[in-house]
DNA sequence: GCGAAGTCAAACAGTCCTGTTCGAGTTGTT
DNA sequence: AACAACTCGAACAGGACTGTTTGACTTCGC
């Protein structure tokens, strides 16, 4: 497939990915000659190796969670539950800090069927990883195990845009998202407060699809 | 300033934000040929009413938030923080449902400050909350207050995506949110895991204005 | 019932984007 | 050196949206 091309066209791919993706970190909307600007190349250098924007952002997403998975995956994930969690979650944040905008990008623009296949990889880890420290018992088994994925997500999520909103320690950033979703994970020690249902119910992942349209 | 107008004039003033509401709670990017029809009117009826894309979005934005303020304004927030805590989650909870994705949309079409000034007083609102349960003790100090305002702000909009994917039963929502949260908030019984710092330094609200453009 | 206020469809101008074509220039490869 | 691969600017067609105008129609208020 990549047999006989130029040097330098391999190169400029190389170019507009990297560009795309900067571009697409700053807004998720960045248009074409925006990010050709940013390449040093003419607009319709960018069509000549892909044929659509679409086409483009999906190379760039594959690109990023390729990266993240390449990063994750030989990822020590034995011994203590809690401890893997931690080192998950530092080592998804350092890959997040880059990838964060580019998924919001590709969010508006791909499929949501697409989107969610690359998101499934990085959630069903976490996700195994939940369920066997509630084997274990060292985390909590009165909320859903989709919600728990879910938190992971919002808080390394919510943490980036506070970084980004200079309301945040970059520095700090990863131990703040260690510590509060150990304190969210942390099987609770007793009600707390009365008022609250001893278990609340839970659809766990029905999928019982009322979707759109 | 809302003296002579006609009695349909307002009533169809009334129509097209609450179609703009509805539209923009499903797509932020709603046009406003969209929302005119769901209006059941012209769209050069809306253009009558307010003079530009924005202008209705912001209009509508403060509508939402407006209901939210009074929903909350007069709330107790007194005695336990836990509690008072408590009473805030289900109360944001219940007006959040609704407002989610308005905000999105008025997230992406309004000025940044102009959007600042709209989530200042709940945050405002949450960050007295906090400060008052760390006086108490009940809160944990080990973590920045605004990151723990963030928090709440991100379990509370994930939850409602969670919902909106129909991967949490939106009966046991407010109560996950409450207990996520609460999770969150107590101080940390010890520290259950070596590697992670003693205390997390952070910027609190810094605000050194890096700014966009 | 009369006039003013309001509504509406159609059509228009203006903008911005995508994706394509063309011809000329440039640069790698052999 | 020479051919092919590549790049590039300009220009075009097409679509989507915003915001405006016009002139006819409906409805409210008195």
């Amino acid at each position: 497939m990549t047999e006989s091309r130029r040097a330098d066209a391999t190169r400029n791919v190389e170019r507009i990915l990297e560009a795309a993706t900067a571009c697409l970190l700053v807004t998720p909307s960045a248009t074409m000659t925006e990010i050709a600007r940013a390449a040093g190349l003419g607009r319709v250098t960018l069509y000549g190796h892909f044929a659509s924007r679409a086409e483009l952002v999906e190379a760039v997403a594959g690109r990023v969670l390729g990266a993240n998975e390449a990063a994750l995956a030989d990822l020590d994930q034995t011994g203590d539950a809690r401890a893997a969690l931690v080192r998950l979650l530092r080592a998804t944040w350092r890959q997040l800090d880059a990838a964060r905008a580019v998924l919001a990008a590709a969010t508006q623009e791909l499929s949501p069927e697409r989107l969610w296949d690359l998101h499934k990889e990085p959630a069903a880890r976490v996700e195994r990883l939940v369920e066997r420290g509630r084997r274990e018992g060292v985390f909590r088994s009165d909320l859903p195990v989709s919600w728990l994925v879910a938190v992971v997500h919002q808080v390394v999520h919510g943490a980036a845009e506070e970084v980004a909103a200079d309301r945040l320690d970059p520095d700090a950033a990863a131990d703040v998202v260690v510590r509060t979703v150990l304190a969210v994970f942390a099987p609770p020690a007793e009600d707390p407060l009365p008022g609250i249902p001893e278990q609340a119910e839970m659809r766990g992942g029905a999928r019982s699809a009322p979707g759109r349209e």
